[in-house]
DNA sequence: CGTACCTTTTGACCCTTGTTCAAAAAATGA
DNA sequence: TCATTTTTTGAACAAGGGTCAAAAGGTACG
């Protein structure tokens, strides 16, 4: 009897349509001009049907933030799997987390929509909060792992707590990552149009800054001179 | 004729009201929360007359998020007056920006909406927001000023591009702070609560990670073992 | 097939909330 | 006191999220 397994995927199927309607209107008028009758319409349903798949429009960029927050702790995670000191791992956590926010905005706008909606706290019962919560969760522990990693091989300074630490790389990588995104995404940023300066080349002096500040004394004169993004190809 | 000026000064008066109304009403429910009946029920005044005043709730909230960085601009122009190294400096605008988030989370919200709003493209022209540009780009000019200062005394290391510099300051002080205001404001935020270590804590390791990253040679040494709140009361 | 039962889809409808506007009230000036 | 201007008011409108009874489509079984 395997009608009852192609009705799952079908509905599967459905959701994903669905979901990725609501991706592209999210990526040509923004989250804040989304809305449920354009993505019942995109999605070739009614919006009826739209919610018998997602309880709400909450649910519904919930459920694209699921997708984004598990893509990201995929390449997270691919990162540790690499052989290579600590305080470069904690660097191309950094920079998968950058790529990820330029290749993906849509899906970072989602992951911003979801930190808002946890500000609030009648954020409605939807079934993808928890997996949210625990993919970025995890996300937070391999950062965690890469400065234990690092302070092991005696790339990074150890006397630093590594959850602390994390934290701060974490809430800094945030901020550097949301201003790029805010760059790409909004006409009328100020702050980096007048400097010519590219994306690539603030994250690099980003991770310069970073990097001397958190590194072992003896690894420490290194970064003065070291750029990430040319010595990331080499060991 | 006093009249017109009378008439001016209870206008703002009124204005007044209404945004003290909105952010009373901010601090206790929420930002998404806010609507306009209920402001112009705190406010003692009819929906109608609220629209005299604001026109939209869009321009309400720039109204607060206006009082917001003027506020925040004036405190960080204040630290430029203090004669002290440069690198002392920006630690203690980062300290200002984030006394400010815990002292006034609704204005903060008001100023992470007011961000969200530039990402919108329809921002309809309200008349605070050049307002509200203006101080932050002010804000940000008083770090440029701080760093330059901290190149010209020898306390931060010149080889940095002072814009780019205080870009990535800008950036990261953001992240940290809006860290700050998740903890403080939202019930379910764990990836600080587990961790024992209160927010001076871990701002004030934050500023030692930076601090370490942006000084010269000749200062790096004695940031290993430098606090910044317990050296910020004596020069 | 045909009939009974279950599942899915549909779009008209409801409700909340931002916004408008014509009428009422208040203030001003002569 | 009365005409004119300014301000206030709340009923009404519009847009968009969410609901639901009816219709359409599948499935099972004789």
């Amino acid at each position: 009897m395997g009608i009852s397994e192609r009705k799952e995927r079908e509905k599967e199927l459905k959701k994903s349509t669905m979901l990725k309607a609501a991706e592209a209107l999210i990526l040509e008028k923004g989250l804040d001009n989304l809305n449920m009758t354009e993505v019942a319409e995109r999605a070739e349903v009614s919006k009826g049907s739209l919610y018998q798949y997602f309880e709400s429009k909450k649910d519904l960029v919930l459920g694209i933030c699921d997708k984004a927050t598990t893509l990201l702790y995929e390449d997270v995670q691919k990162v540790l799997t690499q052989d290579k000191p600590g305080i470069e791992l904690v660097h191309m956590i950094g920079a998968t987390f950058m790529t990820f926010v330029t290749e993906h905005p849509e899906y970072f706008r989602a992951m911003k929509y979801h930190d808002n909606l946890k500000e609030t706290n009648d954020l409605g019962g939807s079934e993808y909060l928890d997996s949210c919560s625990a993919n970025t969760q995890g996300s937070f522990t391999c950062m965690v792992r890469a400065i234990q990693i690092g302070m092991q091989d005696g790339s990074i300074n150890p006397n630093y707590e590594p959850k602390e630490l994390a934290l701060i790389l974490w809430a800094t990588s945030h901020g550097m990552v949301n201003m790029a995104y805010r760059h790409l995404n909004t006409q009328h940023f100020n702050l980096l149009k007048e400097l010519e300066t590219n994306l690539a080349s603030l994250f690099d002096n980003f991770m310069k800054v970073i990097g001397c500040g958190i590194a072992s004394d003896s690894q420490k004169d290194n970064y003065d001179s070291q750029s990430f993004f040319e010595t990331n190809g080499k060991s």
